[in-house]
DNA sequence: ATATTTTTTTAGATTTGTCTAAAAAAATAT
DNA sequence: ATATTTTTTTAGACAAATCTAAAAAAATAT
């Protein structure tokens, strides 16, 4: 019973591992899921007890590979309901991760299955975050922050590495949106500010703005 | 948290009403939901302090308004996943009833909106169970079971009254799909088999079969 | 009217996931 | 090297949903 609340702990500490490639340690895992580091404690013993993490008592926990393979399931099952609440329910990229967040809880792979197939196969959900395979694969690519093109680089946007409401939002104001083609101009040196041009038109985007937005040349 | 399971009791208790229109008795929640009655009689006294239920001790349970209301709800989800699932997904009417069960709990009244709006506004899920819209109202309809036709009555079926995969999957062999015609022919005096045609062929079916086929005239 | 059977409720435990407060260990600063 | 701060764990409790066994009430049979 209640098997989701193991799922998202094993996503939360599957997202803090790709973040820094070290053990997970409890308060970082307590903040993100907002529990107490007390409750986290006692969840990392049972998912230790099922071999879903590897634990040493005040050296924090990696994933098994079974913790691992659990994960990217549900992170593929989480991006898969994503695109379909865009493509599909025509949803707004701001409006469907909530709603993924119950749905990926959902247990039946045929369902899952004949999802991704109605979807087409798709690669990236409606952020730009790759979907891995059934096998947990995922596909290679070469995607990085926007503040780090150079004077005069083109590139077009595929993904967003902040994925809160507002940000996305504001985005969408900016036309800063997934396959929009882009050229970098330069770093304003005052407050690193970037100047870009967009649509035949120059525009001035925040550091903070910049580094969350992810491009391929 | 687990507020589902709330919602499956108050589901329990709305389709045990409609069967029999009086309070519904601690035992039939206790064998519909395959638990013990001491867990049912909890549950009550949880549900009736939520207001959801009317109880008095030893005389069973029925719906207030409030809990009906949130019955037809969950009701109406769950016919609108099977919609979804069947004509969305491509599964079989038998295959989705499992799969609804998890997505009717999923908390998002525009996603269910939107679903709707996807889905072209279905009066009936794939068994001929009405939908129920938004404010809890059914179409009002007349269906009734197949066995009480007369002699030489054409018909057409527009539901079932029995959801196990196993039934569902004999009625496909026969061909008796929703939106079949079919006519009466005559009750067999021997064993209350009934004689119907078919698609140009006449075929047999027991009353158990013909009693939980639903046709309109 | 009494006895028997069935149904329902109570009593007391258990499991899961959570909490706060206190203790222990590790990291950091002086 | 010691003291201070931060992090983590333990101890003990609680709410939700469940269980079994026993008691109580209601229904049924004789
Ligand atoms: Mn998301
Ligand atoms: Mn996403
Ligand atoms: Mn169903
Ligand atoms: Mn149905």
């Amino acid at each position: 019973m209640q098997s989701f609340t193991i799922e998202n702990y094993l996503k939360k500490i599957y997202h803090l591992t790709q973040r820094e490639n070290k053990p997970v340690q409890t308060n970082a895992i307590a903040d993100g899921m907002n529990t107490s580091a007390a409750s986290v404690t006692d969840m990392i013993k049972k998912l230790s007890a099922k071999k879903l993490v590897n634990y040493t008592k005040y050296q924090g926990v990696t994933l098994t590979e079974e913790g691992n393979k659990k994960a990217i399931n549900i992170i593929r099952k989480h991006r898969l309901w994503e695109v379909f609440l865009v493509n599909t329910l025509h949803f707004k990229w701001d409006e469907v991760h909530e709603i993924a967040d119950q749905l990926e809880h959902v247990k039946s792979d045929v369902l899952i299955d004949r999802l991704e197939k109605h979807l087409n196969y798709p690669i990236t959900d409606p952020h730009g975050d790759l979907i891995p395979d059934k096998n947990g694969l995922f596909k290679d690519v070469n995607f990085k922050p926007l503040n780090l093109l150079h004077q005069n680089q083109e590139a077009t946007i595929v993904g967003v590495s902040e994925h809160s409401s507002s940000f996305l939002k504001r985005l969408e104001e900016l036309n800063l949106i997934i396959g929009q083609k882009i050229t970098f101009i330069n770093v304003v040196d005052f407050d690193n500010s970037i100047e870009i041009k967009i649509l035949d038109n120059q525009i001035n985007i925040s550091k903070e703005i910049a580094k969350n937005i992810l491009i391929t040349i």
